[in-house]
RNA sequence: GCCGGAGUGGCGGAAUGGCAGACGCGCUGGAUUCAAAAUCCAGUAGCCGCAAGGCUGUGUGGGUUCAAGUCCCACCUCCGGUACCA
């Protein structure tokens, strides 16, 4: 009895893909038959011990049946995957178990590569990399190695060989030491004590990104901020062309604005406010006119970078971040102690304690003051932590009528309040802030300020930014919210840097670096006993052997670099490796990442929106400026496909008494536990969906309708245990199955909840398509005896043709549920037919090849006799057109309204004239009596459409 | 607060400004069966009606249009992200 048993099919033509390189692609697309080359890249994977998720097959299943529609339409197709390897997990695992984590992370892509395997992915599997491979990695050490050696020529917009860096005179002159110590302040890759997250539990250092409100994102652990010496990538200076970048890309407009804000691209002015004795500030003013500002700052100016040059007039005080350069000059005697406890408190305060709760200002007088440029009076210096000091320069002035943060800080703590904008009319507190006593943000008139007054807030902006320049005291300024990348952490499993520090006959490093010669790349992990971290920010490298740590290289000894990149650095650059993969001269052969790049189309996650896109176009770019790539953005098309949520779940409410109560009064407290309307906590309970109903717009408990139930699908994890595994999915339904309903539960970028018997259903197609097809009552494989060798009737081609229209268009705009939807169609009406014709069978089974792979090469081997020996593989098949004629009908039926409402049904030849269509809808039976003793206004009459009659 | 995205049957969803609810799930009825599963057929937005048919319906309120789920204005709810960037 064969029916369709995807057990048995899908693993013996995944054998047969292998064997035969069905999906092997050239090492250089092979265009001779006018197709063209798509490169199509998932975002590949961290290998987890969970295994493959079901949000995983979700962006894959996607690219992988555009790869295949693509390749049976004669386009060189490269469609790789890989493992983004490094990271935290595997090396947690290996401090608590003692076990290497490159035992446990190959164990672990073993497991992906199963599963991935298992559900039919047309990858080329040669090209498989892991970030972890030492193969791998000596180019990712390598790429370091030209970050280091560049400079960016901000004149010219380009990252520059260091050795073309412009030495100043002055610097060439104090010697071979100093022009060193230049160079590497001028490096991509370079070395500063930095403001770093320091994490105590976890024993290393994190990024920015990945602490979430003071806590580590693994883990949730406290985290505080101390100086470290660490190495950073110079992202900023590709700042402005990484915003360029953004315009040609073809991204979801979401990604590229998140992308804006994240470089945070902000201009205004920097403004330097004299800090000495204000008997002198008349002198000193004049010792600066006409010249330009000095870089770093004068000794006696306090400089902000200000975006509002047009509120000057109304900088009542001054703020420096606690951790500002000038804090201790400027404390006074009186203030010292306060300040010092305050900038002590600070900075053990975490992250999460200087943003948590109301925010409420704090900060303290220096005891000093700086004189406002424009009008010459003695401001107030204040310390205070809302200002930071990473950016701008660390330093504002404050005007608190037309600043929110400057306002809630003058507020607190007595400061004047001084309008220099006159809101709008229509601002509702506008005699508010007129009086001192209120905040406005936006633009309007000036005032009070000298000769600027009456003039419009835009206009002054440049106008006071210009008299400022002219006299030395300001210069325009942009600033980007956009850091320099922290890129070292304190970690054992990552890559090694490639870099070697001097030291001298004492064993002291004397500050001088080296890069470990290209040849010698790459620069392997020691072999450590054990992996735990000592909890000192102190990388566990530290205690690699002495073999490992020194080396001598032309007679000078060195000791290595011991710091690790962060996992982003792999996925910096795989795109380029899957091009070249077993390239052992260079990164990529440039013949091939001309002909490959860029990247055609690109899936995976949301949560990558932001930091690996912006690291690896950041990359892209400086391997672009040094002539390692042509192309100056590396993904064209983006595509985030959409979460995938546990099956819905009903959820109801219940007090300590076990009372049920509605879910319109459930609260959160702040410690954000549930509560009712008295406070007390209540707890959820799941509901079963037999024991619900639906009332109005929300759900109710069935035995008592007056309470609420609340119905919501949740993002799957394991602690709400409403993890889908693949692998149950497939043992139960087959990939064919699970492939077809990720794609057939709605657009592939929404965020949509999963559901059992939604796989069911598709399941119920592919059986339906198997029997449409397939003798299922015979003892071995043969065509179903409904299945003809004759022709299609008209109506039948006029399915067949629409089919394949359909799903042609659909899948190349990726609407893969409506593709599938019409090929249900299809099935549902031939399975009507007693007489199948072979052309129509053997088109069905074409198109659907790309989305369930295995039960069309089942049939169309089928459908073949057998022996595909001579025809090929469906998988090889060229895609089929469809015959515009076959879609054309002799009479088509017509809506006819009146006055916009449907009152009946014409039939009409498609191609029939207004007066026909019009003559034919008046005439109509439902229509006729409807419009005597009416005056036909106006006839609408949309061909092939509907007919509209106005009447009166 | 701010920034995105989304609100359409019991559920997932479909619809170049042109017949709202394709397709699937679920449900109801029927056929088949000793029975069940499986399968096949029919029905399935709500209300009124025996029916023919009618009325109301795409979060809410307005507007544009012969015609609005779709365009414009105001608002509500949910989801996701983000947090003093001067």
């Amino acid at each position: 009895m064969p029916r369709y048993n995807p057990a048995d099919i899908e693993p013996r033509w995944q054998a047969y893909w292998e064997t035969h390189q069905t999906f092997a692609t050239a090492d250089l697309p092979d265009l001779s038959r006018g197709g063209r080359k798509r490169y199509v890249l998932d975002m590949f994977p961290y290998p987890s011990g969970n295994g493959l998720h079901v949000g995983h097959p979700e962006g894959y299943t996607a690219t992988d049946i555009v790869s295949r529609f693509y390749r049976m339409r004669g386009d060189s197709v490269l469609h790789p995957m890989g493992f983004d390897a490094f990271g935290l997990p595997a090396e947690e695992h290996a401090i608590k178990t003692g076990e290497h984590p490159r035992v446990q992370t190959d164990r672990n892509i073993e497991n992906f590569t199963r599963q991935l395997k298992m559900l039919g992915f047309g990858y080329d599997w040669d090209r498989c990399l892991a970030t972890t491979d030492e193969a791998y990695f000596r180019w990712t050490q390598a790429i370091f190695l030209v970050l280091y050696d560049t400079w960016f020529d901000t004149d010219k917009q380009l990252g520059r060989p260091i050795d073309q860096l412009p030495i100043p005179a002055e610097v060439q002159a104090a010697g071979e030491a100093a022009v060193a110590e230049y160079r590497d302040r001028h490096r991509l890759a370079y070395q500063d004590d930095a403001l770093v997250n320091w994490c105590p539990a976890l024993g290393t250092v994190l990024a920015n990104e990945e602490v979430i409100d003071g806590l580590s994102e693994r883990g949730s652990h406290p985290v505080q901020r101390i100086p470290l010496r660490q190495w950073m990538l110079r992202i900023t200076s590709y700042a402005e062309r990484l915003l360029d970048g953004l315009e040609d890309l073809d991204w979801p407009a979401g990604i590229k604005k998140l992308q804006r804000d994240w470089i945070g691209r902000s201009s205004g002015a920097e403004v330097d406010f004299f800090i000495g004795d204000a008997d002198t500030f008349e002198a000193w003013k004049a010792s600066r006119a006409a010249r330009p500002l000095a870089d770093p700052p004068a000794e006696d100016v306090l400089r902000v970078y200000t975006t509002r040059p047009d509120t000057l007039f109304g900088a009542t005080y001054m703020v420096i971040a606690p951790e500002h350069p000038l804090v201790e000059r400027l404390t006074t005697a009186e203030q010292a102690k306060e300040v010092r406890a305050y900038r002590e408190q600070a900075s053990f305060k975490s992250d999460r304690e200087r943003t948590e709760g109301d925010r409420a200002k704090t900060g303290v007088f220096t005891g000093s003051h700086a004189i406002n440029p424009v009008h010459g009076q003695p401001i107030p210096i204040w310390v205070a932590d809302y200002v930071l000091a990473t950016y701008g320069t660390g330093a504002i002035m404050a005007v608190p009528a037309h600043d929110v943060r400057d306002y809630e800080f003058a507020v607190a703590f007595g400061l004047p309040v001084v309008p220099v904008i006159e809101p709008p009319a229509e601002v509702e507190d506008r005699d508010a802030v007129l009086a001192g006593r209120g905040c406005f943000v936006g633009t309007g008139r000036v005032i009070g300020s000298g000769d600027f007054d009456g003039r419009d807030s835009a206009e002054v902006k440049s106008a006071i930014t210009e008299k400022l320049a002219a006299e030395g005291l300001g210069r325009q300024a942009i600033n980007y919210k956009l850091r320099d990348w922290l890129f070292s952490r304190q970690r054992f499993w990552g890559e090694p840097f490639p870099i070697l520090h001097e030291l001298d006959d004492q064993g002291r490093p004397t500050g001088v670096k080296r890069a470990v010669p290209l040849d010698q790349l790459p620069v392997r992990l020691p072999e450590l006993a054990d992996f735990r971290p000592h909890g000192r920010p102190e990388p566990p490298l530290e205690k690699a052997a002495e073999s490992w740590l020194y080396v001598t290289l032309d007679g000078v000894r060195y000791k290595r670099e011991t710091n690790t990149m962060p996992q982003w650095a792999g996925s910096c650059w795989y795109y380029l490796r899957y091009i070249d993969p077993h390239n052992d001269g260079a990164l990529i052969d440039p013949v091939k990442e001309r002909a490959w790049m860029p990247v055609d189309l690109y899936v995976g996650g949301a949560e990558h929106a932001v930091l690996h896109l912006l690291y690896s176009r950041f990359w892209h770019k400086v391997l672009h400026d040094r002539g390692h790539v042509s192309c100056p953005e590396p993904f064209g098309r983006l595509i985030n496909q959409g979460m995938i949520l546990g099956e819905v779940e009903f959820t109801g409410y219940q007090n300590e008494a076990g009372e049920w109560v509605s879910s319109k009064e459930i609260r959160r407290d702040q410690q954000s536990n549930r509560v009712d309307a008295s406070g007390s906590v209540v707890k959820a309970v799941v509901v079963a969906e037999a024991d619900v109903e639906k009332s109005g717009d929300s759900f109710s408990l069935r035995e008592d309708p007056s309470i609420r139930i609340d119905s919501r699908a949740h993002k799957m994890s394991k602690a709400r245990g409403n993890v889908v595994n693949p692998d149950a999915v497939v043992h139960e339904y087959g990939a064919d199955s699970l492939r077809l309903y990720e794609m057939f539960m709605g657009p592939l970028e929404a965020t949509k909840p999963w559901s059992m018997s939604g796989v069911g259903g598709v399941r119920g197609f592919l059986d339906r398509v198997w029997r449409m097809i397939v003798d299922d009552r015979a003892d071995e494989l043969r065509l179903s005896p409904a299945v003809v060798d004759e022709p299609c009737d008209a109506e039948q081609a006029r399915v067949l043709h629409g089919t394949i229209r359909k799903v042609t268009e659909d899948t190349e705009s990726l609407s893969f549920n409506t593709a599938i939807a019409r090929m249900m169609e299809f099935t549902n009406f031939f399975t009507r037919c007693d007489r199948r014709p072979r052309e129509a069978m053997e088109g069905i089974v074409v198109l659907l090849a790309p989305y369930a792979p295995h039960i069309a090469e089942e049939l169309w081997q089928c459908l073949s006799g057998g022996d595909i020996s001579q025809v090929g593989c469906v998988s090889r098949r060229p895609w089929p057109t469809w015959d515009e004629s076959a879609l054309v009908q002799s009479q088509i039926e017509m809506p006819v309204q009146i006055n916009g409402k449907v009152r009946g049904k014409i039939l009409v030849a498609p191609d029939a004239d207004e007066a026909t269509v019009l003559g034919a809808a008046r005439e109509d039976d439902r229509i006729a009596p409807q419009l005597t003793g009416k005056t036909i206004v106006k006839s609408i009459v949309v061909p092939g459409r509907l007919v509209n009659l106005v009447v009166k």
